[in-house]
RNA sequence: GCGCCCAUAGCUCAGCUGGAUAGAGCAACGGACUUCUAAUCCGUAGGUCGGAGGUUCGAAUCCUCCUGGGCGUGCCA
């Protein structure tokens, strides 16, 4: 049920009758935003009156005498400037309500036209571990790969995974020089991580060592500067607030800066210890001083075709898709294709040639640029030693998914820092054979640390996935297992049933969180928060399900039970907190339109916030067991249901599991 | 230098195409368990929506400028 689709027709009309053109208008309709103005207020009066030049109050006025929405609404009222507030029938929220029951789709239609969408989600690169940082994309894209099909399109999801790049290089660096053939068939998986943390950390070595005098120089400039920042506040004269202030600010930003520049600094040397401290390290670091252009010679005799390393990279490959798919069985992630950077390395030479000869690329210094009117910089599609790059593989994706998948829409969901990339990508596409298809960048912002710094992605120091939602289940674990807790629970619980409560409660809650907040922006990542199980927490929302569960249970009904007794005993409301509840409930598809509408599964978190709020004071104020009559308990039975099987798809949408009882 | 993004309560964040008195959670303080699970609920306190102009009947939201921060910026992805 959309009430506002609805009201905006019947507004539509209404408006056409006062004046030409008057139904651009109807769409000015949104929930009210306090409860004693009705439930949906209509705001067309106010422009509307400055369009006909009258007073808006009376605009308002002749609107509602022409307005038929008696079977949905009580007497409209106008107030304030000229808002036009409406108020549901019971009658029409008691039969929205009976409609949803038994119904999947919770009154949910398909939409009208049906659209073939492509996700890019995920898209980790391969051989080296998961990290913290690609949770965004995963979750987010998953969660608008649910909600898109849910509502009725055809969604095709996609991992552009990075199987083609350095990292290989990196492994087989290590595997040629550090690996045991047998040791590492023995166990392939965990050597080969092995391999790359061990080349990667001595490569990030000899990168410190180069970077240290240069950083060491930011730290001089930084104390440098400070101290004349510093030296300016002693002189600013006293009598001139103004001077202060701006000298104190200035001091503020040149401490900042040395506050970073003495991290970095810290980081870079933290790296060189950690090698030089150890002699095995240190010693390999001395048999390998030119480990970075060693593994970069590795990578390009792979993309060159040599039969070694080729053969190296199809048999570590498998074990490498081993690895993180352990990880998306773990986070309950699937996806249709998986069509990594390598499958479209066949079509590259091609792409580039059919840029060239459609004018649209160029040489310009030995590369292959497309140049772009309205950027600077061109996108290049081959570099001055013939390799192709993310650009040229992204432009032959495209014009694969188009011939294979016909797509109406294709979404990015992509880190925001690359929408400079997507802008150029999408501007090419134009030219090359997509005007038709929608291309969205879903750009996400970054997951920064609990210090608010961002979470570097190459510092090789980032906490791993896999490690993080083992932590996030343990804490759960604890919580859940709680003698106190467990105490209340009959029949007991066991501990398999336990163990199954911590993971989903601690998964739900990793998801949760990071779906919560607007996809745009930046966020800090706080465990300890996310698992702590408290305020506005997946674990509300997978509680509240539970205590729908147990009334049910209690009660012994399921929902066929409701609509049997809903028929016999009818409906009604006999408390505030049972209306409030059925308008949240009936706001389903509202939000789910919001959530396509700006790519955004926030507003899905939020509602399902909102409503499981709502559940607990109907959950407090209103028995359901001692229900004074058949009717009420009938009512309420069923708003439990309802409520539910609601709290469990909404939360399903975001790839968030419930439990019966916890 | 140029481009993009951000600035909302002590902290972390919402705020949908401009709408009525700017919200939530956490932290603080005060209440509620003989009650279908207190992982809960109720209440109190806390904001010049970074600053200054402008458009408008009406601005956290749109425009301009300023300040502060982040990111990107010709051969990584």
């Amino acid at each position: 049920m959309h009430v506002p689709n609805l009201l905006q027709q019947r507004f539509a009309e209404a408006l056409l009758g006062i004046t030409e053109g008057g139904d651009a208008f109807a769409s000015m309709i949104r929930p009210t935003s306090d409860p004693k103005h009705g439930d949906y207020q209509a705001n067309c009066a106010m422009p509307l009156s400055k369009k006909l030049g009258s007073n808006p109050r009376e605009v308002a006025q002749r609107i509602v005498d022409a307005l038929k929405v008696d079977d949905l609404f009580e007497n409209p009222e106008i107030a304030g400037p000229g808002f036009i507030n409406l108020k549901l029938t019971d009658d029409f929220l008691l039969s929205t309500l009976r409609n949803m029951l038994g119904d999947v789709r919770l009154s949910v239609p398909r939409v009208e036209s049906e659209q073939t969408i492509i996700i890019d989600f995920s898209s980790p690169n391969v051989a080296k571990p998961m990290h913290v940082g690609h949770i965004r994309s995963t979750v987010i894209g998953d969660a608008l790969s649910r909600t898109l099909q849910f509502i009725g399109h055809r969604v095709i999801t996609d991992n552009h995974l990075g199987d083609w790049g350095t990292q290989f290089g990196i492994i087989i660096y290590g595997y040629k020089h550090f690996g045991d053939p047998e040791v590492v068939m023995a166990n392939p998986v965990a050597e080969l991580t092995k391999l790359y943390r061990l080349v990667n950390q001595l490569i990030e070595y000899r990168k410190a060592i180069g970077a240290l005098e240069s950083l060491q120089q930011a730290v001089t400039d930084a104390t440098t500067a400070v101290a004349k920042s510093q030296a300016e506040l002693e002189s600013a004269d006293a009598e001139d607030p103004q001077a202060k202030k701006k000298a104190k600010k200035g001091l503020a930003s040149a401490e900042r800066r040395l506050v970073s520049a003495n991290g970095t600094q810290a980081a870079a040397q933290a790296k060189i210890d950690a090698v030089d401290q150890d002699s095995k390290l240190s010693q390999l670091a001395g048999e390998h001083p030119k480990i970075d252009t060693a593994v970069l010679e590795e990578t390009a005799k792979l993309h060159h075709g040599d039969p070694e390393n080729v053969a190296l990279w199809e048999r570590f490959l498998p074990y490498c898709k081993d690895e993180i798919n352990r990880v998306y069985d773990r986070l309950d992630v699937d996806f249709d294709h998986t069509l990594g950077e390598s499958f479209y390395q066949p079509m590259l030479a091609d792409v580039v040639a059919k840029l060239e000869s459609q004018g649209l690329a160029s040489e310009s210094d030995g590369a292959i640029c497309v140049f772009l009117p309205e950027f600077d910089a061109p996108m290049i599609v081959r570099k001055q030693d013939g390799a192709f790059l993310y650009a040229t593989t992204d432009l032959a994706t495209l014009q694969y998914r188009r011939e294979h998948f016909e797509p109406t829409e294709i979404l990015y969901v992509v880190d925001t820092r690359q929408s400079e990339h997507f802008e150029k990508l999408f501007a090419v596409a134009n030219h090359f054979g997509l005007e038709q298809v929608k291309l969205v960048h879903v750009n996400f912002g970054t997951v920064l640390g609990e210090d608010g710094r961002p979470m570097k992605t190459r510092s090789g120091t980032l906490i791993g996935l896999e490690g993080l939602l083992n932590d996030a289940v343990d804490r759960a674990k604890q919580v859940v297992c709680n003698p106190e807790r467990l105490a209340v629970f009959d029949p007991p619980m066991e501990e398999s049933e336990q163990e199954a409560i911590a993971e989903t409660v601690g998964i739900g809650a990793i998801k949760f969180a990071d779906l919560s907040h607007h996809r745009t922006s930046d966020y800090r990542f706080s465990l300890n928060k996310m698992v702590s199980l408290e305020g506005r927490t997946s674990t509300y929302v997978q509680y509240s399900f539970a205590r729908t569960q147990k009334i049910l249970e209690n009660a012994q009904k399921c929902e066929s039970d409701v609509i049997e007794m809903v028929a016999e005993h009818g409906i009604e409301f006999t408390h505030p907190a049972e209306r409030d509840l059925a308008l949240m409930l009936i706001r389903f598809e509202e939000a789910l339109q919001t959530v396509h509408k700006d790519y955004a599964p926030n507003l899905l978190v939020d509602y399902l916030l909102d409503t499981a709020k709502v559940y607990s004071k109907f959950n407090e104020n209103c028995h359901v067991l001692k229900a004074e009559t058949e009717t009420i308990q009938t009512t309420r039975l069923m708003l439990v249901s309802l409520t539910g099987r609601m709290l469990q798809v909404g939360l399903g949408l975001l790839g968030v599991g419930v439990v019966p009882r916890m």
